[in-house]
DNA sequence: AAGTCGTGGTC
DNA sequence: TGACCAAGACT
């Protein structure tokens, strides 16, 4: 395992968020859960979730009871249409999958109200599954981290997450990376404190674009760690505080600088390598940039 | 593919 | 204070 996905691992396992739905995993609970997380805080679901599962305990009974009864349980939440396709999931489950929640992303996506967040998040909290769960928290985590970007969007984010996520643990790394999203890669990160700080191409190089107006804080440099020191490139003097959207230069360098745990770069060198022969990123001649497809954007 | 869907919190 | 935002899905 990469020193990139230990450090999450073994932060999450020390500092995991304790949340209601992490304390299930039953199929049912996880779908509820992840329904109510769509667009909407966690601190506001916390409350709504146990009280939504004490009056619909199971998908039958969610299946069976009156809409108006869901919609009364959801007030709140907002979104209500969200409360609509939970309820017509819970009866297609019934009716299509004789009451169980299918296993595979195929299956799941055709559910209403799971799209492809939904259908990974189901898929590895509840039944265990490789798969990744691309949320804005993660997509944002391994942009910075493995790209150096701010936030990649389209395929490229779920290309890379897929290729990340270690085999038997896609669980606990999904909800790490959440965690980590929501903690310290925050829009405005805080990169001092991040687990993964050493094992990023975002924190070691990089700096995040930036929206300008008062309201969006301090400037990263005043927290992060390694930004403002020189860093070299083929022997080339590389600004830190550069914003341009490239690769790491620590990563693919030759000369590797303390900060960057070296056990990532050849993991790092090798994840892209395999991007680009792909087709999902292209690097530039002095492999120190990178283009993404044409709906890969970056925010 | 850009707009829409809700709500409550933040500053 | 009003503009922005938060574990997306759908059309």
């Amino acid at each position: 395992m990469p020193a990139f996905h230990a450090a999450i691992i073994r932060w999450y396992r020390r500092n995991a968020r304790d949340l209601p739905w992490r304390r299930r995993s039953d199929p049912y609970s996880v779908l509820v859960s992840e329904t109510m997380l769509q667009q909407t805080q966690v601190a506001r679901v916390i409350p709504k979730f146990e009280k939504f599962l004490a009056a619909f305990p199971t998908i039958a009974s969610l299946a069976c009871a009156p809409l108006a009864d869901v919609l009364r349980m959801w007030s709140g939440l907002g979104y209500n249409s969200r409360a609509k396709r939970l309820h017509e999931t819970a009866r297609t489950v019934l009716r299509d999958f004789n009451g169980q929640v299918p296993h595979a992303i195929d299956d799941l996506r055709t559910l209403p109200g799971v799209g492809r967040y939904t259908a990974g998040a189901v898929a590895s909290f509840a039944y265990g599954a490789d798969e990744a769960a691309v949320d804005v928290n993660v997509g944002r985590v391994l942009s910075r981290a493995l790209l150096g970007k701010d936030r990649i969007t389209g395929s490229a984010i779920w290309e890379l997450a897929a290729r990340v996520v270690p085999r038997g643990r896609a669980s606990m790394w999904n909800h790490a990376l959440m965690d980590v999203g929501a903690l310290f890669c925050r829009p405005n990160p805080d990169c001092a404190g991040c687990p993964a700080r050493r094992n990023c191409v975002f924190s070691t190089s990089g700096k995040p674009e930036r929206k300008t107006g008062a309201r969006r804080g301090r400037a990263l440099s005043a927290k992060a760690p390694f930004l403002g020191s020189r860093r070299y490139y083929r022997g080339r003097v590389v600004r830190a505080l550069t914003c341009a959207p490239r690769l790491s230069l620590l990563a693919l360098g030759e000369q590797v600088k303390e900060d960057f745990a070296a056990t990532d770069v050849a993991w790092l060198r090798d994840l892209l390598a395999e991007l680009e022969r792909d087709g999902l990123v292209a690097l530039d001649a002095n492999r120190a940039h990178v283009r993404l497809p044409t709906d890969a954007r970056q925010s």
